[in-house]
DNA sequence: AAGCTCGCCAACCGCCCCGTC
DNA sequence: TGACGGGGCGGTTGGCGAGCT
């Protein structure tokens, strides 16, 4: 016999998070931050275990979460650092900014590793499949037409990736002698990749889960822009840099904001201090409260906690906090309106919650 | 339209490591 | 030094939605 679980002993909550449980989560380390895991059910009112809020706020509620689909880097990247580290997810997100090690895993389990079998690779070790394997392979039928990788779509015997002097990607024909064949992934040129492409200034402590590497952001060569938002719910939009001048900011959500924010202040600010402390950021909802429904963001501490803002629907107002966080790199204090997270987490339709 | 299948992914489970007492 | 608790991690499960019959 196991042991039981920490839910099962506690007799909590299990399965899926409401939007009402998410809520007092995010506010409750809105508030306080992340300390002892154990402690933040009793605190914020949950029915919930300890790890199961940390799961939540980790896989989902953290504000610096990307969502989406994996871009064609993303991908390149995990299937070069699966074949350096193996399972072990936690280490390959943490060469993701704003992945997390539950959805890199999913994405393996669920689509990288039925198109490395499909091309005759073996996901585990990375190294062809025998032909026998491959036959079975190919009998299991996989019709998700899901377009390879650039990289895969060649034979792995017959390409090897190549950084150039202009640090682009070209894959050049590798030798044929299977003695002296490179691996179609070349772990550490993806490693020299990612340094291209992660961010630069990009250390809260929240985010420091993820990424705790200081690296050279040059968004020239790719467009890999962070997209760093508070996207609750799946269907949610994530702000996209390419696609921003396109989106219709009526359907922005709060999320979003925060994301153009958080990009808007680490492009502006580079060379600031203020972005570079990442201490624990504060959130004064007392004086939030007093403020009327506004909250305080001490901005002598980190930008974790940038969320809840009013609604934010127009073009104008997007233009508006943009500048106000701006002003963020020369005061030490700025106040926002305050909106319920519930616009993020249940959608415009919802009435669950409404804007406090 | 209803039933079925399948894939995705959020969340749980259990193990391990580390710090504290 | 061992017990204990908390946190982190990887493997696995099961609910749900989309697509198909």
């Amino acid at each position: 016999m196991g042991r039981q679980s920490c839910c099962a002993k506690q007799k909590l909550r299990k399965g899926l998070w409401s939007p009402e449980e998410d809520e007092k989560l995010f506010n409750h380390i809105a508030r306080y931050g992340v300390g002892c895991w154990s402690s933040v059910p009793k605190l914020a009112g949950l029915q919930r275990c300890g790890k199961s809020c940390r799961l939540r706020w980790i896989n989902y509620l953290r504000p610096d979460l990307k969502r989406g689909m994996f871009s064609q880097q993303e991908e390149d990247l995990i299937l070069g650092l699966h074949q350096v580290l193996g399972n072990r997810w936690a280490q390959i997100a943490a060469h993701l900014p704003g992945r997390t090690d539950n959805e890199i895993k999913n994405f393996w389990n669920s689509c990288l590793k039925k198109k490395l079998m499909k091309q005759g690779i073996d996901p585990n070790t990375h190294k062809p499949l025998s032909e026998s394997e491959v036959k079975a392979t190919n009998e299991k039928n996989y019709t998700d037409g899901a377009s390879l990788p650039q990289s895969l779509q060649m034979h792995p015997h017959e390409i090897a990736p190549v950084s150039t002097d202009n640090g682009t990607v070209q894959f050049a024909e590798a030798s044929k002698d299977p003695m002296d064949s490179k691996l179609i992934y070349d772990p550490f040129f993806l490693l020299e990749f990612q340094e291209r492409v992660n961010l630069h200034g990009y250390r809260s402590s929240l985010m420091g889960q993820c990424q705790k590497t200081q690296t050279i952001y040059d968004h020239n060569q790719f467009d890999v822009k962070p997209k760093i938002g508070f996207s609750s719910m799946p269907n949610l939009t994530n702000y996209d840099v390419q696609g921003i001048a396109e989106t219709e900011f009526s359907a922005i959500s709060a999320s979003t904001m925060s994301s153009l924010i958080f990009n808007e202040l680490k492009e502006s600010s580079s060379n600031n201090s203020i972005v570079n402390s990442s201490a624990n950021a504060t959130l004064e909802l007392d004086k939030m409260v007093e403020d009327g429904g506004s909250f305080s963001w001490d901005a002598e501490n980190s930008f974790e906690s940038l969320f809840q803002f009013n609604e934010i629907k127009s073009e104008e107002n997007a233009s508006h906090w943009q500048g106000q966080l701006q002003a963020l790199c020369t005061d030490d204090y700025i106040s926002y309106p305050l909106m319920s997270v519930s616009q993020d987490l249940v959608g415009e339709n919802a009435d669950t919650f409404h804007p406090i």
